[in-house]
DNA sequence: GACACGAACGAACGGTCGTTCCATTTTGTC
DNA sequence: GACAAAATGGAACGACCGTTCGTTCGTGTC
């Protein structure tokens, strides 16, 4: 890895955690220079556009998302297991960035909703892989038998999103000192509707 | 009502679009004062500061969302009716911004999460009203026997709200045609859950 | 007709924005 | 150690930001 890659990454961790802090219109190059002791122009040299930077931004948080989420589910057995530790990870994840910052995802859900181009495409795509990774998750367990046979995955994943958005709010706005018990009993419901009966 | 307070409804009325649309922070006075056809000095001249500007405009949207929600559903019978008067004008208020624009609480929700100031504190304010509102309501439906006696009225509040949030998602970025109807089913499964067995 | 008033305007302020250009320093390769 | 390439810095650009100031316009009152 060479050198000009090297502060690359060093700017997009940095930007990861800015950008979900002040959303991804609100970074300035020149606060980010700042923070990272470098100047306007060469920080803005390592990429085309502050519209680029942004989609890199987002490249970046998908791959730490990957990586903290999503990885670790995976390496639960198939079936219901798979889905607690995905949602336990899920919580981790944003338990993590609680204190600081909020969730890109969900900072830039909001802000790109209505703005058209590259940045909204790339966070579309990934917010669809996801959705789509929870429901072939809850798929499986529907195989294993350990959720309804009729069950509709992507209902579930809907759901389980839902779930995760009233967290962030009780939590991060509101400063729900019992956020986190109130989504563990949603997250129950969800799943004993969702098992044979 | 005067001259000045009928341009300052005006402006506020354009200016929740508008913050919808572009987030709080991402309003600009000359812009909005191109909008409506008048300079940005005669704009500015009717609130102190952007930051005064901001909470009238939560003020505004308040009302609004009083108007478009709360009051018609006060009007349906106490109890399971009102829950479902109140889901149903909750997402009209949604479906009439869909098009255009967002919704402007959830979009400061994200927004004001870590930022405090007068903004903030007006929006938890608005939000904690509406969050117990929703809880009164659903207490009013155990007193009628419509709901369990046994249920946490805040615990359903916080729940539909993430409902909500859902449909937000669903509909504004990911543009999913099926985002109301799973909105429904997500709706109908916490009223199942709620109701004595 | 003189006057006071609120409302809106136009010009300007200091500051910051993203971006460009070019010189300089640092890095990697033979 | 020479030399090309890559990485960074410094200064400046035009545009726009929120805000201030003094002025003008229009209206109603004495």
């Amino acid at each position: 890895m060479s050198k000009g890659d090297d502060t690359r990454a060093t700017i997009l961790d940095h930007a990861t955690r800015e950008a979900a802090r002040v959303g991804l219109e609100g970074l300035t190059i020149g606060a980010l220079a700042k923070d990272l002791g470098m100047s306007k122009s060469g920080l803005f040299a390592h990429f085309a556009s502050k519209e680029a930077l942004q989609v890199q931004i987002l490249e970046a948080a998908t791959d730490q998302f990957t990586d903290a989420v999503i990885r670790p589910a995976l390496r639960a057995p198939r079936g219901l297991p798979r889905i607690v530790a995905l949602f336990e990870r899920w919580l981790d994840y944003l338990e993590v960035r609680r204190a600081e910052v909020g969730c890109l995802f969900l900072a830039a859900a909001i802000e790109l909703d209505d703005r058209p181009g590259p940045a909204r495409d790339q966070l579309v795509a990934q917010q669809r892989d996801w959705l789509e990774f929870i429901a072939s998750v809850a798929r499986a367990a529907v195989t294993e038998g350990h959720l309804r046979d009729d069950l509709d995955p992507t209902q579930l994943a809907h759901e389980l999103f839902g779930v995760i958005c009233a967290y962030h709010h009780a939590t991060r706005l509101m400063r729900d000192p019992r956020a986190l018990e109130r989504t563990r009993l949603a997250f129950d419901r969800l799943l004993r509707d969702a098992q044979p009966r």
